[in-house]
DNA sequence: ATATTTGTACGAAGAAATTCGTATTAAAAT
DNA sequence: ATTTTAATACGAATTTCTTCGTACAAATAT
């Protein structure tokens, strides 16, 4: 079984993510902010997530509250194994080292990533 | 102008720059080995492609050479900037660490990690 | 010369994703 | 109590992507 949200589906989960748990209205209003879309089409989408099994709900009260089934970390994962393999010919250095290259990280970020490797080395021994 | 090849294209978009230059029939061998498609599925794929100004061609003969019209590098970045934002909340060492952990990259590419993240704080200087 | 193979063009069907209008119900405000 | 507001349900239209069949033309083989 895969898990594979379409773009518009993606769009929804990230704010669900970021709340924890999201109204419609919750998500809604956070997509106008940078896309139009009407409240129904956002209503409509996330009923459809619902069925397809991306998200549960709590329907005790009028107002639906959604949360969402899979973790990010899942969802990162699917990600990264889909450009990897469709763009970056399964490499992940040329991804690491792109990535790095485009969006410059702060100092603190680069010190995260080489105690990584570090780490990494360790392991080896 | 914004330039989002469908799944369908960027296979394609893969094979020719791979190759360099492709007819449909490289293209479509290529796929054939993972897929099964009929031929004029993948012609139409081109020829859409074509409309759409993701690759010239040259009709010079009856068979059609395919020449990608934008670089491999660029679909990457592209890839790149959209999971970035629609997955890993913008965060860069985020998404480098969970590729890095993930796929476990090699000791040589680890290395080459790791220089190019030192000549990063050489240019901070 | 003729038949076969190999190619392009293109319409159209099918599938998947997105959008929205209308109906209906529940809650809140007057 | 009645009106207004805010919510869900859901059918249906639209759009985009994918797939394929058929027609036709050019090159190749017989």
């Amino acid at each position: 079984m895969d898990i594979k949200p379409t773009e518009s589906e993606l769009e929804i989960l990230q704010v669900i993510w970021n709340k924890g748990q999201c109204t419609v209205r919750d998500v809604h209003e956070q997509l106008a902010k940078t896309k139009d879309a009407g409240y129904t089409t956002t209503l409509k989408l996330m009923q459809i997530m619902h069925d397809k099994g991306l998200v549960e709900r709590d329907t005790t009260s009028k107002t639906h509250l959604y949360k969402a089934l899979f973790t990010q970390e899942r969802a990162q994962s699917n990600a990264l194994d889909k450009i990897l393999s469709t763009v970056f010919k399964g490499s992940t250095s040329d991804l690491v080292i792109q990535a790095l290259g485009q969006h410059r990280a702060s100092a603190d970020e680069i010190d995260t990533i080489k105690n990584f490797l570090n780490q990494f080395d360790q392991d080896k021994k």
